[in-house]
DNA sequence: TTGAAAGCGCTAACAA
DNA sequence: TTGTTAGCGCTTTCAA
């Protein structure tokens, strides 16, 4: 190869990476590099693998490409590790944890150095795993109940906050929450979030809670129509994300009720084209790209052997975008 | 290894992979096997590549995830590669023709069999460049004008006939197109199926083409803008996607035009969401999943070793989804 | 500062 | 049917 250009063996080796040990006259390095150049050498990464044990790439694993959360922040991971020399595998377990468990285990067995995840459960076994492995792991977005690894979120708590201050702001004394599925901790999050909120600001919301089985239009309408046929009356919903707020939309619409007039809506994630709906929807954006950039920044420090300890957390801010599906409560509660 | 719990050195590699030559008898294989499962042995896929110089691993090249179109296509293709035992490179070259080349060299030399790639530009040279090489490509959804290479995608033509038809079948006789960015292929396929409709049914556009310079709403919003600046009436739009027609949608509210009383609309794409807009959008809807999944068949295929022509090509059926974006127009043009 | 030699874990050829 | 040997292309001791 290379070596038959210039006239040494394994020198080259040393000459093309500057970070071993030996050190390299100027004159030689520069010989293996034009040489280099000249046969258009590039060292096989696969040769480099198998004696390093460090494969270059790191899983990604996401719960759903197909959900709009989800691509801004790959978009963000990929861009970091790719810079970083890093290349991504991705895994999508379309939310199924035995999906997750052999994909992850697929991806272990490439021997990728580290592993990005959107976990398909808070519960799941297979991400509490890693938390003991030797593979450095940063959650995104979705976290476990162990609180086991770091994660990088929004901070979807004071997003809800802003949200139900927003709400009671405009005259809302009794707002539903019509949640995404319990088996996810941004559901929960977001929740313990609407039920601090409420507490704080002197509301009520008991039996205004409802849960949607899927972060799908189709749940938040059954939910909402649930929610609908119950005596108990409300001004507005807090929807668990967007495609639930749309699902709240289609119901109230279904009830001859009309947003915002008759019920305000809140959505979550600030999903593109929700400002366009009729009202446009006020929601929760988060800076979803940023949360990608800044979890593939953490792996790599990791990766670069910084010691962190498992429960850092960063949570970057959210944004409550006002919009037109947000009004001041009628004199009388119309439901 | 394996080796040391069974018996012998690398007879455990044949016993383990039944496609080797060399025929196992069935007490060594299933001995190798137990010692292998008592041992938790995994083949080291490194060591697995440098011999047989495959990596198990193809690159997935495409435009922007954040493209509404693009992630169930990836779905598509994850799915069926894992299924083949092959893992995916992703590799988003947010439409820069540069960071194309960078990322296609990137992923060469890390050895990728294989590659699918949804092309920035339908001139990039990159792409063409790979129609010469060794590694086995499949493009998706975007084409090169070259033809080069083979290609899976929806029947856009066929979509955009149908659309037509359907606007001529409801009395509109001045169709204005409204295209997304010229080194597109997709919207080539689609104003030349517009050309060849309008023409076809004796219709006239003269005068009612305008390019867009991005598939974005604000894109759409300032070329149906400029359309409306001019004398020409009209009282229907197709637009090069849904985002395009988002934007047009915007523009004629700007004009004080009522969709579809005034102007007809029909999109491309069926996007999330665009059933709830204000009209709901007609649309063409390509079968997404599909696409993804046929082309990472087409791609194992070719992996294993069968020879079919560069040019082959593979267009999936679309399908007009009729909502309310159109109506009959008036008996006068309005604009 | 450089060369020589060994070996990462596997599979392909050849021999038994 | 199985064992032996060699070697994929690199990096890493160890010696010079």
């Amino acid at each position: 190869m290379a070596r038959r250009a210039g006239v040494n063996p394994a020198t080259a080796s040393r000459a093309l990476n500057p970070a071993l040990p030996g050190r390299i006259s100027a004159p030689t390095e520069r010989r293996v590099r034009e040489a280099a150049r000249a046969l258009g050498y590039r060292p096989d990464p696969v040769a480099r693998s198998l004696r390093t044990r460090r494969s270059g790439f790191v899983g990604v694993v996401v719960p759903d490409l197909t959900n709009p959360v989800i691509p801004p922040i790959v978009r963000g991971i990929e861009g970091v590790l790719w810079t970083a020399g890093i290349a991504c595998l991705l895994a999508d377990t379309d939310n199924d944890p035995e999906r997750e468990a052999l994909l992850v285990d697929e991806l272990l067995a490439r021997r990728c150095e580290g592993l990005i995840v959107s976990t398909a459960t808070r519960t799941s076994e297979t991400v509490n795993a890693l938390a003991g492995s030797e593979v450095p792991t940063v959650l995104v977005t979705r976290d476990v109940d162990t609180r086991s690894l770091p994660l990088v979120a929004g901070d979807d708590a004071a997003g809800v906050d802003a949200a139900i201050a927003h709400l009671a702001g405009l005259g809302h004394r009794r707002i539903a929450h019509v949640t995404g599925p319990r088996n996810l901790s941004t559901t929960i999050t977001r929740l313990r979030a609407f039920e601090g909120a409420v507490q704080r600001l002197g509301l009520n919301a008991f039996g205004l809670v409802v849960h949607g089985d899927a972060f799908t239009a189709g749940a938040g309408r059954r939910a909402a129509a649930q929610l609908l046929s119950r005596d108990d009356r409300f001004t507005a919903i807090l929807a668990g994300n967007d495609l639930i707020a749309l699902g709240c939309l289609e119901a109230l619409a279904a009830s001859g009720l009309r947003c915002p007039e008759d019920v305000s809506l809140v959505g979550h994630n600030d999903t593109p084209m929700v400002a366009s709906l009729r009202p446009p929807l006020t929601t929760v954006a988060i800076p979803q790209r940023r949360i990608g950039v800044q979890a593939a920044s953490m792996l790599v420090r990791r990766l670069d052997g910084e010691e962190s300890p498992n429960n850092e957390r960063l949570l970057l801010p959210t944004e409550l975008i006002v919009r037109g599906s947000t009004a001041p409560p009628r004199v009388t509660a119309p439901n």
